[in-house]
DNA sequence: GGCTTGTGTAAAGGTTGGGTAAAGAGAAAA
DNA sequence: TTTTCTCTTTACCCAACCTTTACACAAGCC
């Protein structure tokens, strides 16, 4: 299936070139050499992006874009003179996906339009099914919650980052100083004990077994017990 | 209740500065100094945003985006120092959404950051336009109406907002800061009690049962409970 | 054995986040 | 204009839960 491209860009030399470039990558190409065309194309339903420059000698690029994010959220990628920083803000502000600075490469065009393509079709993908299984236990991250034998386990915000942690690096040790940084946010102070007190009560609620699954590695940190398959 | 936000950067200096100046922007920021910590956390902690230097110490950034990218399509800005063509072609057909060429303005960073966050944000709603049905509920989005068992609920334009939202995302938390943005069209600000008022009046029209149909998850936001299957 | 250091955990303390009534503010309708 | 409807803000309260404290034990070292 081919993309379609709308190309917005007043100057016929470049237009032209990037127009071929484009059709050799295999895309399918509409063009515009005036705001007024480019807008009514792009709401007129067949592109699949838009590829908008800035200096246009109608309606100014940014505000065609503007327009357009009345209506739509189709994809926009923004061409215009090397730029001044603020430009790029302003461009991004108003809705852009992208922004290239011309002269531009055209293999970048064309990466960058991949990339953004794609990036939608991912998007869109009904939810891949982010679950992560171990042994017993299955990480729903979109549910936040843990599942021990198909059951959630009832965990409190910061137990459920915590055995996440682990289980992220189940078999292998963690340092309390990086269980610390990643599962609470802050670095581990002397005498902090509150890490130990969710270790605690995340046992508690996973069933006290013997061998623990959370083992205590002495003077280094915890590491969680891969179940044996 | 923020972005979260993965930065994986080996300099100390330029990821404590990336780091602070994020943090202002309102994103919740995560580090990691190498590939190694910058992949786990990645694959574990849930964040919803990587940015991620191609040199590292340990591994290159890109294997880390390949390792990642067969796992995941979690949003990767890359970061590099030299402004290589071949590199960035590189980095985008190995699965990044952005290149940004160090040294990077950070408000130019956050401006990416935020284009591809919403860009991501449109993407999952649009298929929110056919009617369906929860359990007992059936939402009718061309008359922005909710029917409980064959009978309209009687809800504010807002109200209809925000439990159109959650049903979208039914089963999986909606954080508040998303909620509010694809729900009130705003961002959400400290101290601001707008959507637990929503939710509240929501609960009372859906009839107060329990265990509650939407479900409140502590520190982060809401999620509809599915119909029990 | 003593001594030191690290860990387990119960219980108390304190902070924060969320529920919701009620008042306020705006906008639209009458 | 007044009335009405809806959204937002304020205020108070409670419950969740993170953190601290305190004490006990276990491991390693001499």
């Amino acid at each position: 299936m081919q993309n379609r491209v709308l190309l917005v860009e007043d100057d016929d030399e470049l237009r032209q070139l990037l127009s071929r470039y484009l059709a050799t990558q295999g895309f399918s190409v509409r063009e515009a050499a005036n705001g007024r065309d480019g807008l009514s194309l792009a709401l007129g339903q067949d592109c699949d992006i838009v590829v908008l420059d800035i200096m246009l000698p109608d309606i100014n690029g940014l505000d065609v874009l503007r327009e357009l994010r009345g209506k739509t959220h189709l994809p926009v990628i923004l061409l215009t003179a090397r730029g001044d920083e603020t430009d790029r803000i302003v461009g991004f502000e108003v809705g852009a996906d992208d922004y290239i600075p011309k002269p531009c490469n055209p293999r970048e065009l064309v990466a960058r339009l991949q990339a953004l393509l794609r990036r939608i079709a991912w998007d869109q993908q009904a939810d891949v099914d982010a679950s992560r299984v171990y042994g017993d236990l299955r990480v729903e991250p979109d549910q936040r919650r843990i599942y021990q034998h198909g059951k959630p386990l009832e965990l409190t915000a910061t137990e459920y980052e915590v055995l996440q942690v682990l289980l992220a690096h189940a078999g292998s040790v963690v340092r309390k100083t990086d269980l610390m940084q990643w599962a609470l946010g802050r670095r581990l102070e002397a005498y902090d004990r509150t890490l130990d007190m969710h270790i605690s009560n995340l046992r508690k609620k996973l069933g006290n077994d013997d061998p623990p699954r959370i083992e205590t590695v002495r003077g280094l940190g915890y590491s969680y017990r891969v179940p044996t398959q």
